[in-house]
DNA sequence: AATTTATGAATGAATAGTCATTCATTGGCA
DNA sequence: TGCCAATGAATGACTATTCATTCATAAATT
């Protein structure tokens, strides 16, 4: 496991991966397009992975991760409850304009009901809902939000809209509106939505 | 087009695909088992669609028309843009519950996966989003709704929001909510949101 | 230092299994 | 009888995965 993510090639195959899955779907994909890619043989992404499955997991894994530690640590330089919807916002959607690959994996595929929604419990997503969770818990406790407001609920309210206009922008070619005045509207009409 | 509608066997095997593809996934889901479930020959399929591809663009639409005439119905019985949102919020969530198995071929298969389905134009899920849109601009209008609000990107945020809460309602075994409440809360805090 | 031996990463052709689709045949009905 | 929907076994295409072999590099031996 550590060997295996010291090496150079593991992570030349999750690239490669990316931007094959993003680009024709993760049953589309063929191993040896992963592996041309990657510049390796189709042999090779055997002695990294357990077999094709493993290798999103791994992607998305290994994503999440950083993804996680990033957000944590942009909400947590922050004290204000508000301030920190605002820039959870504006850090989800900046990530997506900068890895659109990657978007796409987690908009789409790793959606696709079966193994990966159901068998495979996906803890990072839940942890990441989670931020937003606390955040509210938090502003309801200073009184800057509304105590009716179920954070269970809004949690993923606020998830669901970033992520549904996420998709829009990463799906659609033309780029309607920037990314920056999006984050805006949302945490704008969100933190209206449920402040006291 | 219009014999094969008629068929009694063309709804069945509707819904049989309906009941597997939510199970499985449009790629684990085999016409072997399609067609066990409707009770019909592996053969009597492809007298009735063209290829396992067609099923699956013929069950959304003939779903998606259903859902979206009785979304505009119930929108159309009211005049108030407030009311019709938590009409719509309610009602949506309203079908979730009492066809699971569509709504998680909607959850699913709605984000255009696949190669085909980034082809296939999915013009009715438009037509869905722009009743809230519709919604939202006349709200302005009338003066509701705060004009700040950009219409396309607030119709996405609501479904968003409504999406999101549905997945987790659908995926999730124990039902921590009820989901007239959690309506309630989406519109409720959407509403407070963008209003005047 | 030179030579031999061992190691295991990498390869890619071959395999083995899967499954959408076809079609020769059947059987019910007018 | 003639028609055609229905059948389901057979086909054939496709591709994830395997594994015998190669090869470069690293010990070991002289």
């Amino acid at each position: 496991m550590s060997k295996r993510k010291d090496n150079e090639k593991y992570h030349r195959i999750i690239e490669a991966a990316t931007k094959v899955f993003a680009k024709n779907g993760f049953y589309q994909s063929k191993i040896a397009q992963i592996a041309k890619e990657a510049g390796v043989a189709d042999g090779t992404i055997y002695i990294y992975f357990e077999n094709k499955d493993d290798i999103l997991i791994s992607l998305f894994e290994e994503q999440m991760k950083a993804v996680l530690d990033n957000m944590a640590l942009q909400v947590t330089k922050i004290d204000d409850p508000t301030e920190k919807l605002e820039i959870f916002a504006s850090t989800h959607l900046g990530l997506i304009e900068k890895n659109k690959d990657m978007a796409e994996i987690i908009q789409v595929e790793l959606r696709q009901s079966g193994k990966f929604m159901k068998e495979y419990k996906n803890e990072r997503f839940l942890e990441y809902l989670d931020i937003i969770g606390d955040i509210i818990v938090e502003g309801q406790k200073r009184g800057l939000f509304r105590k009716d407001v179920i954070p269970g609920v809004a949690k993923r309210a606020f998830f669901g809209a970033l992520d549904e206009v996420s998709r829009f922008w990463v799906l659609s070619s033309r780029r309607q509106y920037d990314i920056r005045t999006v984050a805006k509207q949302i945490s704008g009409f969100f933190l209206n939505g449920i402040k006291n």
